[in-house]
RNA sequence: ACGGUUGUAGCUCAAUGGAUAGAGCAACAGUUUCCUAAACUGUAGGUUGUAGGUUCGAGUCCUAUCAUCCGUGCCA
């Protein structure tokens, strides 16, 4: 924990004890210390006062008053104390103590924000999961974003975290991937094939076609289960590749690819069928096998196995899920399209009669993503291959860009992404603020070093004491509390909001006062090490959703 | 019809149950012989959808209602 913070605690374990002298206030109670956003309301303050004032049975100013008393100034670097308003304690304090911050995040540099406040606990992430069956579009994009930032961020916090995609190769869908390729293949051989009822349409399907048009010319112009396997596969890889290339320029690294697949391979989908069934939840009516998940708080029974015999969705899922857990996490979070959220209760259902385990299971549901074009909705289909890709947003807006606009925004908010907007006026793209901050710091060192002056690492800066850098020195602090924040309320945006708050102090900073400094070389020095542990924080945190911080722009 | 999300400045969005609800864009007025003006400073802009309730205190929690989007498949 950071000098700052722990300093914070202390005062917090200060209060407690005045507290508990006071009377009985009962061991639940708890001492808020906030940081009021108006600076004249003191650097800290606490409401503890108006909190006690029902269980004490005194007006808040009194309980203030009592407590305001016995607080020691000199101990916590408080150079005054005001009561203010209803009861508010405004804590003012020796500025002096914010300066100790800044050696400490230059010692740690890459470190500094890391904590070790998840004990290592083994978190499995598991997003995007979209089918190899075409392009990742704009949605995919949000939850590939939001995904990405959030293992970042556990990892941050200190969680162990394995990023997961599962693979739907298994089910129809694959089956419609590989009849639309052969029909593509076979119109190469000008036969008058027809495609699917709801085939793929996207060019991706005509280029595999042509690929194995390519490779074996008219060899399989008949139909046969070889050809069909070939085409099968090669098409799942084709599509597959394109993915993880996609994402991989995207900045999104996954740990494991989990494929359906493999599931049955290793008859993990019948097992838990057989599971269920030993359970006594599973019946057959109408032709169908159903599992009763109406007993696990589910609207209604769910079918595992169709009248034509083939699975539904659901089923490997749960075979999934469970596999999942028995690799021994203790929590598992999958990113979901809100188009899929009516879908959660069903599998918790199932997970819960399995291994009664299903409060480990935790979704985060993102809302859907608009796409304006020209003013106006752009309806998109994969399977009539309208769609804007992922492909086609990196090279005309940037990875950064988009990131940073996924990440800015709450994830249980709608929203639209106007493509003329982010591309035309890229320059208004908030990543830019941040990064020319950062830009303009390593300028700044940079001329310095040419001047041969380095920032100082001491205890206590006596020049570093104006208004602007106490709010820059402030705004370090906070870093590793934000960090958990974002990590436990699992809010990204937390995070770009930091950002976009450490580069506006910094500006301002920038804009008041001179760093570099001929006539006052001490002065100089030590403002260099602000910049410096600016910097470092700065990076660190824009590490956080995955985008670059450039030395020059 | 039912379940879930959202509703905040002209637009896009923030805001740990706290004090005078904040940013960016758009509008207006300023700042560069000086480390990057992709920046800064200021002005203007609000009945937080509506009506109740909970409490010392509500944009935030509860109820109702309206609007919005998503869902309510033997699709994935």
């Amino acid at each position: 924990m950071n000098k700052i913070l722990s300093l914070q605690e202390d005062i917090k374990d200060h209060l407690r004890k005045i507290i508990s002298n006071l009377g009985e206030v009962g061991s639940n109670f708890k001492v808020i210390l906030e940081e009021p956003k108006e600076i004249e309301n003191g650097d800290y303050s606490t409401n503890c006062a108006m909190q006690l004032a029902k269980i004490l049975k005194m007006s808040p100013r009194n309980i203030a008053e009592e407590i305001v008393k016995k607080i020691d100034k000199e101990v916590y670097y408080i150079e005054r104390i005001e009561i203010a308003g209803p009861g508010f304690i405004n804590f003012y304090m020796n500025n002096n103590y914010l300066t100790k911050i800044v050696k400490e995040v230059i010692t740690l540099g890459n470190e500094y924000g890391k904590t070790t406040y998840g004990n290592m606990s083994k978190v499995n992430v598991e997003f995007v999961s979209a089918n190899p069956t075409g392009d990742l579009h704009l949605g995919h994009a949000r939850g590939a974003a939001i995904g990405d930032c959030l293992c970042r961020i556990l990892d941050c916090a200190g969680y162990n975290v394995t990023r997961e995609y599962y693979i739907n190769d298994a089910g129809n869908q694959i089956k419609n991937l590989t009849l639309s390729t052969i029909a593509r293949y076979e119109q190469l051989l000008k036969k008058d094939s027809k495609m699917p009822e709801d085939g793929y349409r996207g060019q991706d399907i005509i280029d595999i076609a042509q690929k194995l048009f390519s490779i074996y010319k008219n060899k399989y112009e008949l139909n046969s289960e070889e050809r069909y396997q070939i085409f099968r596969d090669f098409a799942k890889q084709y599509e597959l590749d394109k993915i993880k290339q996609d994402l991989a320029d995207y900045n999104v690294l996954f740990d494991v690819w989990s494929s359906e697949n493999s599931l049955y391979e290793q008859n993990k989908v019948n097992r838990a069928i057989d599971k269920l069934s030993q359970k006594g939840y599973v019946y057959e009516s109408e032709g169908a096998t159903w599992f009763k998940s109406t007993e696990f708080g589910d609207d209604k029974d769910r079918v595992l196995r169709k009248s034509d015999n083939s699975l539904t969705y659901l089923t490997p899922d749960i075979a999934y899920h469970i596999d999942k857990l028995e690799r021994g996490f203790d929590k598992l979070i999958n990113v979901l399209g809100a188009d899929h959220h009516g879908y959660v209760p069903r599998l918790k259902a199932a997970i819960e009669c399995l291994s009664g385990d299903s409060g480990k299971l935790e979704v985060l549901i993102i809302q859907m993503v608009r796409l304006i074009k020209n003013g106006e909705e752009y309806k998109m289909s994969k399977r009539s291959g309208k769609a804007l890709t992922i492909r086609d947003l990196i090279d005309e807006v940037g990875v950064d860009a988009i990131r940073y606009f996924f990440a800015m925004r709450s994830c249980d908010s709608q929203m639209d992404f106007d493509v003329d907007l982010a591309t035309k006026k890229s320059n208004d793209n908030p990543v830019y603020y941040a990064q020319y901050a950062h830009a303009r710091i390593c300028s700044i060192l940079r001329q310095a070093e040419e001047k041969k002056l380095y920032y100082a690492k001491l205890d206590s800066y006596q020049n570093i004491n104006s208004e602007k850098s106490y709010a820059v020195l402030k705004k370090i602090a906070e870093f590793p509390k934000i960090v958990i924040d974002a990590a436990t309320k699992r809010i990204p945006h937390r995070i770009t909001n930091y950002i976009n708050d450490l580069a506006s102090v910094f500006h301002s900073f920038y804009n008041a006062e001179k760093v570099i400094n001929k006539d006052n070389i001490d002065k100089s020095i030590e403002l260099l090490a602000l910049v410096k542990a600016t910097q470092i924080t700065l990076k660190n945190s824009m590490a956080l959703i995955g985008v670059n911080a450039p030395e020059k722009m």
